[in-house]
DNA sequence: CTGCATCGAGACAGCGCTACCTTAGTGCCT
DNA sequence: AGGCACTAAGGTAGCGCTGTCTCGATGCAG
C-alpha cells in the first residue's frame, strides 16, 4: 500500500552508506571513511570530494557500525543522583553544549541519589562502549568503583574534589561551603545556630561538617542543632522541619539549609506564622537557585556554579578522549555567597 | 604497566561474546541469540541452560552489534522542549520507569522551544534508528514534519491532543483547560479578567485561546488584558509582568497564569508591594508545581497530568513497537482544577 | 640513475550479532 | 506404514564501518 523504499527481502537500512558516498566521490571507501573523520593522511583535494558527495546523498553515519567496527561509541555517559530539584539541569545543559557539537553524544542517567542504581547504570551503560563517564561526587559501591577502574574509559567526577586520588574532578570544596555559611551567620551576630539538610547525600553532609567544624572552632556547636533527614529534599519539608525545630528549640537565631528548596519552604512557612525573618531567625540557603532571589524576604545563599562546573567537566573530558593528560586535573571552581534580605 | 586484558593486536571488546555464552551453554549461537530476546521458538531448558550461561560470564549484548544486525536499535527519542522548568521532568521519569524496564534506552533531546533546533535534534537521532519517537505537542516544521513521516517510526505526541489527524497522542485539551480557568474565575464574581502567558509556545497559546473563547462567551473580554510574550517563562518574569498589568490596569481583578512559575513570582511580588491576594486580584496558575501549595496565600492552579502522560505514552510506544495497533489512539488524560487560597 | 624513506590510497578482513533459509525431528492423518 | 504439516535448532551470510597491512607514487640523497 505505502510506498516504503525497501521492501522485504532486503536488511539494509535504506540510508545511503558509506560505499555509495565512496563512489559517488570516486574514491574507495576507506578514504571516504577517513575523509570524512577528518583523518590526516587524505588530500584535501579528495576530502573536499567525499563531503560534496557525502552532502548530496545526505549521508549520515551509521552509529552502530561505527562502534562496532570501532569498538567504542561516540557517547558519553553522564550520571545525576536527580533531575527533580533543578540542581543538575545545568550541568547537563552546559555538558550538552560542549560535547554535541564535537559529535559526541550523551546519555544521561539518575541514579535517584541510590547507590545501587548508580551501580545498576553503570552496568548498563557500559554495554554501549561509551568514550567518556561524567559522574557525580566520590560516593559509590565497590562494584561501581571496580567497574570504572577496570573499564579503562576516562571519567570526570563533579561537584566535589578530592585531591588526593589524583582523579580529574571539577567541583568545589563542599566543607568550606559550610564553613563559609557558619562565619557568614556568626559574622551577624548569630549564637544559636542550626543546620537542617535533607537527602543526605555526601554533598550535605559534607557541608554539614563544614558548617559544624566551623562553629566548633567558635564555641557555639550545639548537636541538637543540627537536624538531618534521609528524606528527599523539597519545599514542603523545609517548611516542615523549620516549624518542628523553632518548636523545639525556640531561641534558635540562625539556620542554615542544606537545598535553596528547604530553606524556601521555611520562608513561606515563617511568612503564614509570622516569623520574622531575619529579625527572629536568620535564614541561609545553598545553591542560589533561580527563585531563591524573589522570594520574601529574598533569601540569601551560597551560589554554586553548576554551568561552570559542567562546561569545564566536559572540556576536561574532550581532553581526556582525546588522549591527552589533563594539566590540572582537580579543577576548584569556587561558590559565592550571595547575602540578600534573609540574613 | 596495567594488567589490561586486550593488549593490541586484537579489535576485540574484551566483553565475553554471544558465542562464548553458546559454547558454554551447549548450543549454536543463534539459539543463544533467540534464547536471550525470548523468542518463542527455543525449548525452555535450552533457555535456562543459556540464561545460566549467560550469567555465569557475565554477558551483556553488544547493543551496537545488535543494532547493526537487525537494522534498529532498542532506543526510543524522548524530544522535550524544556527541562529547567521541571515540567517536562515527570513525564520523562514516568517514560523512564515504563521503557527502561523493557530493555530500551531513552534518548532526551532538549529543543528549547525552538522548532529548527527540534528539527535538528530529530535529523540527529534518526542516524540511531531509533524503535520510536515520543514527541511534544504538534507544532513544528514542515521537514520535521516530513522526516517523521518517512521514518516510518512510531511516534505518540505528548501534552496536547489532535483527533482529526489520527495520530496517536496522549494529553489533555489545553483549550478546554484555558476555559476552565476562565469558568473558575468568573464563578467567584471577578469581572476584569487577564491572562498572562510567556514563551508563547503552541500549548500556552491554546490555553490562552480558551481563556479568551470563555470570556467572550461572557461578555467580558478585554484584549488589553492579555499578556503575551516571547520571552521564557520564569518567577521573576512573572512578577515583572504582574506589576506591570497592575499598574497600567488597576481594575483587573483575577489574572491566570499560563505557567505556575509566572504566577509564584506574581505572588511574591504583591507579598512585596501589599497587594492583597485574592481581596484584590485572584491569581490563578498553571501546572500545579510542587511549591505552588506552599506559597503564601497557596496558590489555586491547573493541575497537568504530567506523570500520567509520560507513563501511558510510553505505554502506547511499547504497543507500537510490538507492532500492534492501540486501541484507543486519542488519549484525553484531563487536567483538575486545585482551588486554593489565591482565588 | 638507482635506492631508500615517506606518504597517500586501497585491499582485506572482521567487529558481534541477527535475518533468512535449511535441515532434522515430532506427531498426526490417511 | 507412508506421507505430510509443523516445530525446533543450526548454517550461512551479511549489516556498515574501520584497523591493519600492503602497495604504488613521489622526492631526495648518493
Amino acid at each position: 500500500m505505502n510506498t516504503t523504499k525497501n521492501d522485504k527481502n532486503t536488511r539494509t537500512t535504506g540510508r545511503p552508506t558509506l560505499n555509495e558516498v565512496a563512489r559517488l566521490a570516486g574514491v574507495s571507501p576507506i578514504t571516504a571513511s577517513r575523509a570524512l573523520r577528518g583523518v590526516s593522511t587524505v588530500a584535501t583535494e579528495l576530502v573536499e570530494k567525499v563531503q560534496k558527495a557525502a552532502l548530496e546523498l545526505n549521508y549520515v553515519v551509521n552509529p552502530a557500525a561505527r562502534a562496532l567496527a570501532s569498538a567504542q561509541s561516540q557517547s558519553v555517559v553522564v550520571l545525576v543522583p536527580s533531575l527533580s530539584n533543578l540542581l543538575f539541569i545545568d550541568t547537563l545543559e552546559a555538558i550538552h553544549r560542549v560535547l554535541r557539537p564535537k559529535g559526541f553524544e550523551v546519555l544521561i542517567g539518575n541514579f535517584h541519589y541510590s547507590r545501587d542504581e548508580e551501580e545498576n547504570l553503570l552496568r548498563n551503560y557500559m554495554a554501549y562502549q561509551p568514550r567518556g563517564l561524567l559522574l557525580t561526587g566520590f560516593d559509590r559501591t565497590e562494584s561501581s568503583r571496580r567497574m570504572i577502574e577496570a573499564s579503562n574509559i576516562p571519567c570526570v567526577y563533579m561537584m566535589e574534589l578530592d585531591s588526593a586520588a589524583g582523579l580529574n574532578c571539577v567541583g568545589f570544596s563542599q566543607l568550606a561551603a559550610g564553613e563559609t555559611a557558619a562565619e557568614h551567620l556568626l559574622s551577624r551576630g548569630r549564637k544559636r545556630l542550626a543546620y537542617i539538610g535533607a537527602q543526605l547525600d555526601q554533598r550535605t553532609l559534607l557541608r554539614g561538617e563544614g558548617f559544624r567544624k566551623a562553629l566548633q572552632k567558635a564555641g557555639l556547636y550545639d548537636p541538637d542543632l543540627e537536624v538531618l533527614t534521609p528524606r528527599s529534599s523539597s519545599v514542603g519539608l523545609g517548611g516542615e522541619l523549620f516549624l518542628q525545630l523553632l518548636a523545639s528549640h525556640p531561641d534558635v537565631d540562625a539556620i542554615f539549609f542544606g537545598n535553596d528548596d528547604l530553606a524556601q519552604g521555611a520562608l513561606l512557612e515563617a511568612m503564614r506564622c509570622g516569623i520574622k525573618i531575619p529579625e527572629q531567625v536568620a535564614i541561609l540557603g545553598f545553591n542560589d537557585l533561580p527563585m531563591s532571589e524573589h522570594m520574601v524576604p529574598r533569601l540569601s545563599s551560597i551560589n554554586t556554579p553548576r554551568e561552570a562546573i559542567g562546561r569545564r567537566a566536559a572540556e576536561q573530558m574532550l581532553t581526556l578522549m582525546a588522549g591527552n593528560t589533563v594539566a590540572r586535573p582537580v579543577q576548584d571552581m569556587g561558590f559565592e555567597l550571595k547575602v540578600r534580605e534573609s540574613t
